[in-house]
Formats: C-alpha cells, structure tokens, sequence
DNA sequence: CTCGTTTCTGCAATCGGATTGCAAGATGGA
DNA sequence: TCCATCTTGCAATCCGATTGCAGAAACGAG
C-alpha cells in the first residue's frame, strides 16, 4: 500500500493527483464511517477548510465520494467503492445515530429501488435511516 | 371549512391553538409541495421569522410535520397526514429537483422497508429522490 | 374581575457551516 | 526558461438556524 494507489485512484476519476488531494484521499482511506469537513480538518491540521472543501466537491463531483445530508447541520462524506458511475443500484443506505451523532454506511445494503412516477428523471437517490446505534443503545 | 378545523387538528396532536399557530397552520394547508421556514416567512409576513421557527420545531415535534432534508441548505416541511404517530410504513418519499429547487412529496409512494443490520433502532426514514422534475424537463 | 404564574411572541444578536474573491504559489507545456 | 493555467491559503462573507431576553397574551385560582 504505497502512495502509488492514491495517484491512481485519482487520475482513474480524472483528478490531477496534488499533495493536498493525496494526503486528503489517505486520511479519508483511514475512516471507518463516514467524515465531515471538519473531521478532515482535524485530521490534516495544516490545511486550510477552503481547501478541503474545495477538495470535497472536486471528489463528489468526479464520483469519488458519496455526499450524504443526515440532517445535522454537517454534511458528511464517504468513499465511493464503485468504480466510475454511481449507478442507483449501485447506491448504500445510511445510518444516522440522533444520539451520538455518527453517520455509518451501511454497505451491504442497497437502496430498495421502488417504480418512479411518470416523468421524473432520477439521478441520486438518498436512503437515510435515523435512530439509536447498538453502541448508544446498549448505554443507559 | 371553518377555523375550527385548523384548531381541532392543534388540539388533536396536543398543541395549544394560539392565534399564530392557527394562522400558520392554515397557511401550510395551502401549500402544494413542501415549503420551508422562508416560504412561510413570505406569506404571513406580519410574523417574526423566530415565531414561525418555533412553530415549526412544535409541530415537528407533535408529529404534524414531517421533516425534510433535501441538501438545498434550507429545511423543508410538509404536513403529516398520519393520524397520530408517523409509523415508517407510513412514511413516504420525496423528489428534489436539482434544477429548480422544489421537493415534492410522492404520497402515493411508501419508504420500501429493508432488513435493517442487527442492533440498530429505527425511529424514521427519509428516502429523497434526486434528479429534474417533470416540468424542468420539458424545458429546454 | 383581578392578580400571579406560565406560555408565547417579536426583536435583536449570535452561531456555525458553507462558500467565495483574491493574490501568491505550484504545475505543466512550449 | 517562460508563460498560461491550475491550486492553495487567507480572510471575508453569506445565509439559514438558533437563542436570550423582555414585553404581551393566555390561563387558573380566588
């Protein structure tokens, strides 16, 4: 695992591999769940929010991350382990923790595909389930 | 048609009717879509912003509204036409057009059910749709 | 009806995440 | 090496959400 597979996975989405968007790619390999923009600062601590959150929508831009809104007030993040489209099949639910706050992908689980009305064309579709995680449930 | 609808639906969900929650809640009734703090704002202008605010974390609260989150930055809402409880098989889902901005409420469409991982508790689902709406696709 | 208590509302201020303008720095090609 | 272009850091700004506080309204007891 040398920094070679960071530069590839970034020219495979068409991103011109800089430091900064390397070292950002490495630190976003490292999280379990999904990350926000201030989580990434934490992390890279020598680079500046505009620049992660430039960075943040270079990726999701170029399918490299998936963008997940979990209704608190941060958006969060996470690789996306397709290969170049996102194709709706292709798409994970989520999980939000309204007591802890964490977001967790659940990747084994697709979204459930349901009939689309008439003339609506779909292009994303976000699952986004709420509620207590095993860790916040088995406190108290 | 009277008011004394509107007061008996507050009463119904446990909120007391005071004569800004009447008025906002008729105004809500007149709504198509899903509106947001702002859109209320616009039309009963003679209301502070915070007012309608705090109207609507009561009415959330009080299963009146369902909460959406589209990622348009702004919160969107819509009347609950559950009775009391708001039970994920009576959820629905809802299209965010990319291109003007509206969120529709599919009625009709339930949140599909999936097997949820061991050990999570669920309290709600949002299922968004995103892509263009009927009428951004016949232009242009 | 009056008084005291609780609830609600408007106003103003604040918070926090998202976003942008600009100039300096880094990169790539001729 | 030099120029054109792309990136990045810094600082400022935007905007929706949220809160503190004091006056207004509603309620219940006597």
């Amino acid at each position: 695992m040398n920094d070679n597979h960071l530069e590839e996975t970034l020219q495979r989405h068409g991103i011109r591999p800089t430091a900064v968007r390397i070292l950002l790619l490495e630190i976003m390999e490292h999280f379990e769940n999904t990350f926000s923009l201030a989580d990434l600062e934490t992390e890279a601590d020598t680079l500046d929010k505009s620049s992660i959150f430039r960075t943040l929508t270079l990726f999701a831009q170029h399918h490299l991350l998936h963008v997940i809104e979990d209704g608190s007030g941060a958006t969060k993040y996470c690789l996306c382990h397709n290969d170049h489209t996102c194709r709706v099949e292709e798409m994970h639910c989520h999980f939000h923790c309204e007591i802890c706050g964490k977001t967790f992908c659940l990747d084994k689980i697709h979204v459930p595909v349901i009939s689309y009305p008439e003339g609506y064309e779909v292009r994303e579709i976000n699952y986004l389930i709420k509620g207590r995680c095993p860790a916040c449930r088995s406190k108290r």
